[in-house]
DNA sequence: CGCGTTCATGGTATCGATACCACCGGGTAG
DNA sequence: CTACCCGGTGGTATCGATACCATGAACGCG
């Protein structure tokens, strides 16, 4: 690539327009503050040298960056995805950019992103994960900007939070259960490290303790190479041979859910006559009508759009957590 | 939000270090370049202060962003995401940070978007698409920086691109069913705006028509509520209608083909017994045991790494073409 | 008619880090 | 003994846009 001719400035912009540089400035930031004779001649001008707006000059002088970091646990799980659009439509409304780095679920590599953010001066942050270290903490409360922890309502927020309750969830899954007749429900999870959300989900199912009768909970272990619907299976199989009279289970996720649909249906069991199925995710394919399974409805958009308008807004009370809520939908498989 | 103190400047640490602004830069940046005295000292001074390197200020003085741009088509595919992963842990390695966006598969939206990122004058340029407007055509060249297109391989590339041949994957899978005795193979597509993958890897299908009794390709419309799996059982279904003697199916996508796979089950058809079926993608689930479907895997995230290697090398050969080929697995379903 | 006000515009200092050049002391080569 | 080099360091100009203040013209009002 040759190195080629410089960018153009706006300096040689104002010059083919015959105006000075801070009325280019006006011209592009606040058109409304420029005659529009003026503002004729300098769109002229900008269109004709293909001038782009030099932001990194800009962020240094104005001391806005236009910038907002974005730390996610993954981006291959659909959910954060739509919660990244909606985040990124929202900002862009505002003029504002999204920095995004995902840390893989991990705490530490969270830490580690946080000073590559931070160097870029963003005007606010945006994380997925409740869970952060020490380190992160001491590095967010220097920061000085707004931080705001998404898709979990912690008691103490670092600063903000928009979310919901997975917790809530879990007891709302489980009591639909109970109210569709169920007394014998098993919750089936799934042993990841760091995932407190999962952990959460299976609290929610112990707090119908009282509605149920006894507790019957197994995690299956996660294993690299076997995907989602593989320990649904297994966890369903093992839950049978324990309990065989179970009547429901509340899967931690969409993906275990299928594998225990699948498995159920192998063995020729009844669904959801004999044995009812719920997920957690409402992922794709849940919708689907050859699976149609119940499951929680958790819009991701709606949330990433929320922290847009927040973020936009501006002065974010200290200890907000707004919760966005979750809906249970019921399809054929309870 | 206390808009409280100004962050903490490079001549902060300076001082308190008692030493140069510029050996701060220094220490930060080429620690080498400092005795180990002065190394010490000011990094004991940065841990004091919390400093962080301000990019926005480096940028402008450095004339490098050290900011590579990234429009991809959608986030909501593993695929992609694969690929962003790829390319933001290899970027990281050469000190280059990501900025994301997504032109949800649109020209248009893809060239209202170029402006931003050009804003921010990224030292390079990622798209995953490469169907451009007119309008980002001209931007792109006048840029002057350089310009990879992923995931496909375009006769005339703006620059360069990393990918592979979708049609090469529609033949390679043809192939196989007719090299394991397959004559009357269908191919099943799904009729979607902007989806020129698609249909390449249906020309891909037609290139083996000499070895085929007969062409028959059907594609559903897509409608907007219903899912992958739909499409597939629909598609399977008028297949079957037109052409029952039908002994193979090649799915534009494993969303495609698992549905059509069910629907075949449902049937009681004997998969692959009687009729043979694969994907495109590999998606999560392919390889689960309950699916086991044969299909086209896309290491996504090495494509991505390539990319980050090849612009941290710098100097990118103009009209370069890098295939990254894809590889053919073979599982339940064929 | 003069004064205050608003609108459109420009000049200059400034943001924070880095490029470039200068400098200094000590070592080696001639 | 001088000349040169080199690792380590600092001063100053600079990157490109914007904040801030100043200016001048046009206008309304008493």
């Amino acid at each position: 690539m040759a190195v080629g001719k410089k960018w153009v400035t706006m300096g040689d912009v104002a010059a083919r327009a015959g105006v000075g540089k801070i009325t280019v400035s006006r011209a592009l930031r606040t058109p409304s503050k420029v005659s529009p004779v003026t503002l004729r001649k300098v769109q002229a001008a900008v269109d004709d040298l293909g001038y782009v707006l030099d932001e990194t000059a800009g962020a240094l002088s104005s001391q806005r960056s236009r910038v907002v970091g974005a730390l996610v646990s993954t981006l291959e799980e659909a959910v954060f995805a739509a919660t990244v659009r909606g985040l990124t439509e929202g900002l862009a409304e505002g003029g504002l950019q999204l920095m995004l780095s995902a840390t893989q679920y991990d705490p530490g590599t969270e830490a580690a992103l946080l000073p590559t953010m931070l160097g870029r001066r963003p005007e606010a942050l945006v994380l997925t994960s409740d869970d952060h270290t020490e380190a992160a903490h001491r590095m967010l409360d220097r920061g000085g900007l707004p931080v705001l922890e998404l898709w979990e309502l912690p008691k103490q927020p670092v600063h903000a939070a928009v979310g919901f309750s997975n917790r809530a969830a879990g007891t709302a899954l489980t009591r639909h259960m109970v109210e569709t007749g169920r007394r014998r429900v098993a919750f089936l999870g799934l042993d990841r490290q760091h995932d407190r959300r999962a952990r959460l989900r299976m609290e929610g199912y112990r707090d119908c303790a009282g509605q149920l009768a006894g507790e019957r909970a197994v995690a299956v272990k996660a294993r690299p190479g076997a995907v989602g619907p593989d320990y649904g299976a297994e966890g369903l199989a093992e839950i049978l041979r324990r309990w065989p009279d179970t009547e429901a289970v509340v899967c931690v996720s969409d993906m275990v859910a299928m594998g225990a649909l699948c498995e159920a249906r192998r063995r020729g069991i009844d669904v959801p006559g004999r044995l009812a199925i719920s997920g957690f995710g409402d992922f794709d394919m849940a919708q689907d009508s050859a699976l149609a399974l119940t499951t929680i409805h958790i819009d991701g958009a709606a949330i990433g759009r929320r922290a847009a308008e927040l973020i936009l807004a501006g002065d974010i009370p200290c200890g907000l957590r707004e919760d966005m809520g979750f809906s249970l939908i019921r399809r054929a498989t309870t």
